[in-house]
DNA sequence: ATTTAAATCAATTAAAAAGTTGTCCTAATT
DNA sequence: AATTAGGACAACTTTTTAATTGATTTAAAT
């Protein structure tokens, strides 16, 4: 018990994140009284899909993936969220529900923080403010490009694109492809189990990537890149 | 998508269960304007310890598992939580983040109701307070008999009281025992699972039980419900 | 109409998780 | 000091889940 309350102390002490240092320390104290500190288990749900959101997550530490549910099991992951990202942010300013379910891919240290918190500090601090707007800006495009790959692009495509992104995750846990399934990754690229577990193959006999059980070596991230690209 | 849309409004447009039919016409408006209806999938989180509980959860449909969680993995748990009961009650009055964790044993229509619109019932409708009141008065039975199971008995009672107890929940789903593991039952107990094993399968050759694969008979209640007496 | 892309289905294999059993260790009780 | 309750560990088995493969079907695109 002790132990682990201590370092929870560790991070309840200090907000240290690079987005919280251009707080003023009045600001630092109103989103310090405002928070709470949660420790997600690996498999453990951060945001559920329709659930009243009044917070907003912070991921401290730890990795998870964000996907959206649809009828009968179906779900379609939108991307993995990283150490130092922000959960719920759309349901700040407009939605009062969640619109999309994330669950830990390990351990994740997280920060719940009230959203009107949140509010009053952008409205009071540009300079957060402008990063948050970045933010928003950033996943906007990222949901287009998803969008548009859905729209337009075939299996090879998907498949490869999705693998350059994982690939681009490995800074923030290196061994992110094993704690993702076949089927995560068919329901990154949006297609079916079966399709993915053939594609890899014929990727692995292509000389592009190499398969070891679960972990996958990016072998010609430019031919992947091509594929990508051609759709 | 649309028959799951229709039988979805079936319980959206209605607010059939018991303990709603004593609220006036008003109430039942602010209670339907301030609520949301999720389907939880077998195995989703319908709280989680320590997240900001910003409304209270009532179950339509299907049976979940509450639980403490202690550090490192270890858990004990709480109660069957069935059709028509309140999760997160704790959270209304008094406490802002939920002070326990449950997770869906099967598919499970939740409503969530945000706390301020129960709070203001309640201050309206002394009927309806009353049997909020009862059901916390329920609760914290529970919770002593929990505590003095923890405190007092031993193995055999306490695995012998948790086996009459989920016998109980039968009748909201016959197939419970096949939904725990032998994990989830010592964590019921507050015993090791090897332990739970091994007393499972003496009671079975004392002929109090009858095991068939996952599933439990109670062959002998009065037998069993001596040796919980006893501890 | 024919080709192509990709899902679905069914069967099989492989890997992971859960359950089981025996032995040993520890702390409390007698 | 001896006994007892019950956890912890290790080895093993069973069950469940995930991955794989090939065959078939569907639907769109040419």
């Amino acid at each position: 018990m002790k132990t682990i309350l201590e370092t929870d102390n560790d991070f309840i002490c200090d907000i240290q994140a690079p987005c919280f240092q251009m707080l003023t320390s009045e600001e630092v104290e109103l989103v310090r009284g405002s928070k709470t500190q949660v420790l997600f288990r690996k498999g453990d749900h951060l945001t559920k899909q329709g659930a009243f959101a009044s917070y907003v997550l912070f991921i401290i530490s730890g990795i998870a993936r964000q996907y959206i549910e649809g009828d009968g099991n179906k779900t379609h992951n939108l991307r993995i969220i990283k150490p130092g990202e922000f959960v719920g942010l759309s349901a700040v300013f407009t939605k009062n529900t969640f619109n999309y379910s994330s669950i830990s891919l390990t351990d994740c240290q997280v920060f719940l923080i009230e959203k009107d918190a949140i509010a009053t500090v952008v409205k009071q601090n540009g300079l957060f403010g402008f990063t948050m707007i970045k933010r928003y800006c950033e996943q906007n495009a990222n949901l287009v490009d998803t969008l548009r790959t859905v729209l337009y692009k075939q299996m090879n495509g998907r498949i490869a694109e999705i693998l350059l992104y994982i690939e681009g995750c490995k800074k923030d846990n290196p061994h992110i492809f094993q704690l993702l399934s076949r089927k995560d990754l068919a329901d990154f690229a949006g297609i079916s189990t079966e399709s993915a577990v053939k594609l890899l193959k014929s990727f692995e006999k292509d000389g592009l990537i190499e398969l070891n059980e679960k972990d996958i070596e990016i072998v010609d991230p430019n031919g992947l890149a091509e594929i990508s690209k051609k759709g």
